[in-house]
RNA sequence: GGUUUCAUAGCUCAGUCGGUAGAGCAGAGGACUGAAAAUCCUCGUGUCGGUGGUUCGAUUCCACCUGAAACCA
């Protein structure tokens, strides 16, 4: 334990102010900052995924941000590696790695002993009924807990059946933790959080974010990373003219309330998470928190 | 002022030929190892506007009251 490198992970739901955060920390305890949001790793989508700016970042070093075009995909199995890459170097040069972001699921693959393997074969499952695929799942690993609705997670076991011959279910669950982290979540009342991301989509409305969306509409971009986050694909409704643009915000309003509820379920339940109550009057005592907390 | 229609869950509404009611949305809880801002699962009691009347029994039929909408003056 005493020779397990030291992280600092900043987590928590969607607008609680992770980013300011995390350049805070960085800033008195000289640290560096590595992106642990999926949808901040691509070049583009900068104002719908309120990646930081470069007037935020205060001089602190980023990592993990714009690296991939959104044409291109990006998958757990690449995070976990380019993560702990980030956080060897950023010690080796002696300063504090932080992990700042509300991708549970990246978080945990990196600090944890997640264990990924190269896979390149894809499979085609389109002709397949949810019922069918779930049957040949079934057959293959009788014990499997995957919801027949779920098809993503139907195809993935199969996908791996067929890669590694063994049912995913198989895969080794151990769930060490590689390094000594710290997880702080930012929290506040439900409430407040939901009248924040409200107000969060209008700022980025004022900020551009139509504009940013245009653009990469009319790049004709309709990969897994744009499709994937929550307000661009609500936007192309309504460029496409399916729905009014005041219903494509109220859209966005909503998924990212869901989105925030699903974020607590998930570091509630996975992670060891020490929870902070944001004073959103005074950052400052926030910060002096975190600060206690860590040390 | 008159006529007609409507009044049911937080919202929009369905329904009960009289036996106290159910969808969508909103909301809540949960799962989670390669698209995770994704994907999936579970959760619906509310003076059926108010007061009377008819009835074994009324949210349902009748009367009146209140409120809303449309039309006529």
């Amino acid at each position: 334990m005493i020779n397990m490198k030291k992280v600092i992970v900043i987590c928590g739901p969607t607008a609680v102010g992770k980013t300011k955060m995390s350049v805070e920390l960085a800033k008195r305890l000289n640290g560096e900052i590595i992106n642990a949001d999926s949808t901040q790793i691509f070049r583009m989508m900068n104002i719908g995924t309120a990646k930081v700016t470069e007037e935020e970042k205060e001089g602190i070093p980023h990592h993990l941000f714009d690296i991939r075009n959104p044409d291109e995909d990006y998958t757990v199995y690449d995070y976990q590696k380019d993560c702990r890459y980030w956080i060897d170097d950023i010690i080796k040069r002696g300063k504090m790695p932080i992990l700042v972001g509300g991708t549970g699921l990246y978080i945990k693959a990196a600090l944890y002993d997640y264990s990924f393997e190269e896979e390149n074969e894809s499979f085609d499952f389109s002709d397949k009924t949810n019922e069918e695929l779930y049957l040949e799942l079934k057959n293959v690993d009788s014990s499997t807990q995957i919801h027949p609705n779920n098809r993503k997670r139907v195809e993935r076991a199969l996908s791996y059946y067929y890669q590694h011959g063994v049912p995913i279910s198989e895969q080794p669950k151990s769930t060490n933790l590689l390094y000594d982290a710290i997880f702080l979540g930012l929290t506040t009342d439900r409430e407040v959080l939901y009248e924040r991301i409200n107000m969060r989509v209008h700022k980025m409305l004022e900020d551009g974010l139509l504009e940013e969306t245009k653009k990469i509409y009319e790049l004709g971009y309709r990969s897994k990373a744009i499709m994937t986050p929550i307000c661009y694909k609500e936007l192309f409704f309504y460029l496409d003219g399916e729905i009014s643009f005041e219903e494509s915000i109220e859209l966005i309003q909503q998924r990212s309330r869901k989105y925030a509820k699903r974020q607590y379920t998930w570091f509630h339940h996975q992670l060891p998470v020490e929870w902070l109550e944001v004073d959103f009057t005074n950052f400052g005592n926030t910060i002096n928190m975190a600060v206690d907390k860590i040390k």
